[in-house]
DNA sequence: ACGACGGTTCGGTGGGCACCGAACTGTCGG
DNA sequence: CCGACAGTTCGGTGCCCACCGAACCGTCGT
């Protein structure tokens, strides 16, 4: 346990791997000029990240695509964040356009977070889609014909079993996004459709005309910023 | 993040976690011998997990008892747990008495781990009592009333929503046991019925008598092995 | 009021680790 | 076949932080 959260401990990995959570992979060098440090620090530092089943690698021609090893994996920084985002309010906190539009909208591994999370989760909630409890949410039967109609997959889930959907705390809006396969599939069904655009070395996700409207309709929400 | 998980990543500090997990109170003292340093050195480590708000400090005469500050943390050090024991195989584990004793029967926070605590899982699993997916688990109508008359206060989960059962990773079964609200609730019921006596200065816990018989005769366990 | 004890504060010491520059390996283009 | 580039390995340097002993501040017994 102490090795882990030592390997997380480090501003440098720390920062490579919140990059990653963004659920790309990344190579080497892209890492490093995130994490602000040199290619062999940056080597070092995946190479322990790797021997520790943190990351996984995959090598692609001269290129090492490094990604989160494990939905566990991803859950462990998640939850990490979560504290720390209960221990920051003191902390003074600058605001950048980068932040701006990574506080309205992101990936987190394998699901959406930021306002348009939280603004879907809290949507869901309000049609009684999506039922949330302090330590998790679950998906009612209403739920289940709706997110069937939008595209979701939610075969994984067992036949009458409820299907069960992660609350995943967000670190800038300190409240529930849906995580979970559901999460997942929903992000998975958004991307599909071109709502969302991914950017370059972030985990910052733009919404496109089409992810407005489409909001609007599928879900009833209106957002006021763009990404 | 990169704080937080510095924190962790330390292993004086890591260890008076672990033993803080327990769910009891400790004293400075308590936590120096437990992570085996001077208590000069335990109370600068307590400071900052403390001003970091991972842990809560009431002080009582002269002694000053240190806890978990919140669920929050410990699903954090949880998860952080269940990383590393994926990451373990390979790794060398003495066997000792103590250790078979924890990995037994201990307490995780507010809830039971170890065999016991999987044990019942499966057996509740069994009699479709709960139902688990990977995300997590939730309790079924049956499991609902057999809760109730278990003497479980199940009432914090809102009228009309399924009561949300986490499912906790196990470090030493690799198997899941029942965390969240209903996992305290029913180690709460067995800690009041005295099944199990906590041990000092250990996570570990120990079955009684009344407690085999009564996991006999709730939930149709058979228990090999003696805490 | 006095020792005893739990706990914290304060300098000083030492080890571990992040970091870099330089050199090396392997892969891709022309 | 030869530059160009991605990535890793290798020593060496420097900083940070865990650790301790000693002294200090409380509270509790008698």
């Amino acid at each position: 346990m102490v090795e882990v959260a030592a390997l997380v401990g480090d501003t440098a990995r720390a920062t490579m791997l919140a990059a990653l959570m963004g659920g790309q992979a990344l190579t080497s060098s892209e890492l490093a000029d995130i994490a602000h440090i040199t290619r062999p620090t940056a080597s070092g530092h995946l190479a322990q990240l790797t021997d520790a089943r943190l990351l996984a690698v995959t090598a692609s021609g001269r290129n090492r695509y490094y990604r989160i090893a494990s939905p566990l994996v991803a859950r462990m920084l998640e939850s990490i964040s979560a504290v720390a985002a209960i221990d920051m309010p003191p902390r003074y906190r600058p605001r950048s356009a980068h932040d701006d539009a990574t506080r309205f909208a992101r990936t987190c591994y394998d699901h959406l977070a930021g306002a348009v999370g939280v603004a879907i989760a809290d949507a869901m909630a309000a049609r009684r889609l999506v039922a949330f409890s302090c330590d998790g949410g679950e998906v009612t039967e209403a739920g289940g014909r709706f997110l069937a109609d939008f595209g979701a997959d939610l075969s994984e889930a067992a036949a009458g079993r409820r299907i069960f959907c992660r609350a995943c705390l967000d670190w800038s809006e300190r409240r529930f996004h849906i995580g979970g396969h559901v999460g997942a599939e929903i992000w998975r069904c958004c991307h599909a459709r071109g709502w969302f655009k991914r950017q370059r070395d972030s985990r910052a996700v733009s919404l496109t005309g089409a992810g407005r409207r489409g909001l609007h309709e599928s879900f009833g929400i209106e957002l006021q910023q763009d990404g």
